[in-house]
DNA sequence: GAGGTCGTGTGATTTTGTCACAGACAGAAT
DNA sequence: ATTCTGTCTGTGACAAAATCACACGACCTC
């Protein structure tokens, strides 16, 4: 593939996006289909009072498959894209899609790949959503958020609203909740873990009856 | 695609799935791609309590595509998947599968449009579970479901709350208040419509205080 | 320090989910 | 026809979550 890489230079566009710029927006027809070299892109659905709820990222390496898709069956984007960090991508237009699908095995196995283990995520959000509590999915994400060594996560409790579908009152309240329980420490921009094997428990969905 | 289809039969089995059979459950290997000639079946996910959420139907014509995925990117199926109604189809091996993707064209085209499709679809589950309410929902719901002609849905409450990921009570209530309203009439089993105009307004997701 | 912006805290109210249980209806059995 | 039984529906009480409204505090710029 890194072959196949190059050659896909010559029959594209370089890009370059900075952070909060956007990839597609709700109903655009798409006729390119953008590959991320390196950074981090965020796909989200958006509703009424502009709340939002995160589908799933674009990794570096990864493709924004749902466009392909677009593309590929003539549908207009359902949902937003957004790039998180800076972005570089290669830009490969519809026409060349098409060739490369029809052609390359191997890229139809990445595509494909690719587009399963977006609807995976996907449907796990749904399950998500319409099963699990806040507390728990608040919990769930502040584990997958810690950085490596540290054990703490940098970001508002707005940020985690959207990234939940949730408003930020609900994360603050039950943010605020975990540190009177001594499970984390609150400082603005800043949560971090001080208990995080109690934190894990309340993630697992725990049947506590969580004494609120 | 007619000439295509006589080929499969060569190569696969014929399956007949009586209403209420599973065709897959959550967590199983999948090796055959069912290929639905008729009747229809419900995708759906399940959380804690056996509360579901309908993710998408399957028609006929349609085949499960998760299925699919799942054999091509070695995954596990993520969902269940459950006749609604008799089912006759095709049950196409794995092995086949990989060789009909590489080299029709087609039916490439046909896989992959039908994966897009239930994607978008899901993404939508999505934004309804996420950020509307309710009310709305079940109207929507309920207009989606009134035969052609006459204005009545054939369910029970419970039925309803199933592929909306709610409970019962939660749409035995809303669906009384739509009866205080004159805008349904319910009976054992059945909901018919009095008011379509009026319920095709809350299913806008209007923006009615909506005096309850 | 004054003023502004952004992030956070909190009460009041509405909507939804959960639990518990009662009543209502339809078909089968007596 | 009457009882029995299983399914469907109604409802009150309470917990969890969303929404509205507003206050306070932390940080930055000037």
């Amino acid at each position: 593939t890194s072959q196949t890489k190059e050659v896909f230079c010559r029959q594209s566009e370089h890009l370059k996006l900075s952070a909060g710029q956007f990839i597609c927006l709700e109903g655009d027809v798409c006729n390119h289909l953008p590959l991320v070299l390196s950074g981090t892109a965020r796909v989200y659905k958006m509703g009424h009072s502009g709340r939002e709820i995160t589908l799933y990222r674009i990794e570096s390496g990864e493709s924004c498959i749902l466009t392909a898709s677009c593309i590929l069956s003539q549908q207009r984007f359902p949902a937003f894209a957004v790039a998180e960090t800076a972005v570089e991508a290669i830009g490969l237009s519809a026409n060349s899609l098409r060739d490369w699908m029809t052609q390359d095995p191997a890229w139809q196995r990445y595509v494909f790949g690719l587009l399963t283990q977006r609807l995976t995520t996907v449907m796990e959000v749904v399950e998500e959503v319409a099963f699990h509590r806040m507390d728990v999915r608040i919990s769930a994400y502040l584990l997958k958020m810690t950085d490596s060594r540290g054990s703490s996560v940098q970001t508002t409790h707005e940020v985690v609203a959207q990234e939940l579908g949730s408003s930020r009152e609900v994360v603050s309240r039950i943010l605020k909740d975990l540190e009177k329980r001594g499970i984390v420490n609150l400082t603005r921009g800043n949560i971090s873990i001080l208990k995080l094997n109690e934190l894990t428990q309340i993630a697992r969905g725990s049947c506590n009856p969580s004494s609120r």
